[in-house]
DNA sequence: GCGCACCTGTCAAGGACCTGTCAGCGCCGT
DNA sequence: ACGGCGCTGACAGGTCCTTGACAGGTGCGC
């Protein structure tokens, strides 16, 4: 994880550094807005930061000012402001300004590590390499399907197709998505082609636990089994 | 915004119910962790809540097991935890156990919402193409239709007849109008199908607080049940 | 290079559900 | 009381989903 710290209390910032590197984390600290301009500038080409933490309080300007600047040009950045401004106001402010989460000074590192871990959590769905859903577990990086511990038999189609609607779980995912997915090489083919996969997984999944319903004219969904009482 | 409360303390649900209400979104109130279940359950197929603000502290169990639970089957939808036990190690525990953010009573109303849209925001959780009317939710992208959270069996031509209702309550709409809409596809139908559709949206509407008046030789227009009888 | 196994997607038959006509009845306003 | 409009059950035809059978393609081992 890419991280970048914006923090003029040295003390603070080397501790937090410190911590997370152990982590095997890469933290670029800054102890002004205009350290973090430049580092966010560069980083953007290596593909930006997974993360930033702002202090509010800095040398060269207004934290919440930068935040709304930088919102302008990245919505995607999970930002969490650290500041000792402690008022109801304050913390409105800044959430509305941009932030993901506002954590006042004093605060726990412990607090401020799990609120890192629940963002980046929010962000990892997409790219997880592993999925769960129910008893079924899809591992992305080598390709294998189980059920509970039993491996079963998914092709790379069927294979992304669960994925899709594993993510997206209990949702719906319109058919016109699915058709997409299918046909990122072969560029037609036919809804009836979605139809066939769901149908194919719809047979390996009897006896998972996991079903998956029709929502007719628009989509798919997963379920659980257990979908009307949950013991 | 369709939203699960769940809260024991009746003075806290109601303030917070009747805010959230006033502001357009669709507000779900449970006490118990049972009741948090089936609203979740019955909910799937309407397309879920789109986020779930959870109090630790309810009669039948403990809340961050619950939460535990539910994220084996939804990683998707944001969780606010709302309680009274502020220890670092309850806010990192919660964090961990799936919440996207941890919140202490006492706590700010206006903080509370600005977390919420701060999750929303990073959750692009659209909900334009959204019609409301009263106790029902029409959601135009996934094509479901809810009374209060309990989705609604309602084929593609009536959800096209209720919306068209709805979009011009509580004005009259004329019947020539909804047979046009009707005959988008099929050139020809008589005015006895539009009689059909509200025959048939009728007895769905039955016990949604929302009635269909007949405007003898004109149209149709929308009621609240507790609106005054005749003009 | 050949054959085999498997993955992929089309087609078509069967079924579930949606759509709209008809007809009989009731209700409303005159 | 009467005529007409609206209401609703039954039914036929259509649309969409499901699933079996099958053909073309791809990659692998021999």
């Amino acid at each position: 994880m890419r991280l970048l710290l914006v923090e003029d209390d040295a003390s603070i910032a080397h501790e937090l550094s410190l911590r997370w590197r152990a982590r095997g984390w890469m933290v670029q600290g800054c102890f002004s807005l205009a350290q973090a301009d430049g580092a966010f500038n560069q980083s953007i080409e290596s593909g930006g930061f997974d993360l930033i933490v702002l202090d509010l309080g800095l040398p060269d300007g207004d934290g919440l000012h930068w935040l709304e600047r930088l919102r302008r040009r990245d919505r995607l950045t999970p930002v969490i402001v650290l500041t000792a401004r402690d008022g109801i106001a304050d913390r409105v402010r800044g959430l509305h300004g941009g932030a993901d989460d506002y954590l006042v000074k004093p605060f726990a590192v412990d607090e401020l590590d799990a609120r890192i871990e629940a963002l980046q959590r929010r962000g990892q769905i997409e790219r997880g390499n592993w999925l769960h859903y129910g008893r079924i577990t899809l591992r992305g990086d080598d390709g294998v399907a189980c059920i509970d511990a039993q491996p079963m038999d998914l092709p790379p189609r069927e294979f992304e197709m669960l994925a899709l609607l594993i993510r997206r779980a209990p949702r719906m995912v319109p058919k016109r998505v699915l058709i997409e997915a299918l046909a990122q090489r072969n560029l037609d083919i036919g809804e009836s082609a979605v139809e066939l996969y769901v149908s194919r997984l719809r047979r390996k999944l009897v006896d998972s636990g996991t079903a998956i319903r029709t929502l007719r004219g628009f989509g798919y969904f997963l379920v659980l089994d257990s979908a009307a009482p949950d013991a």
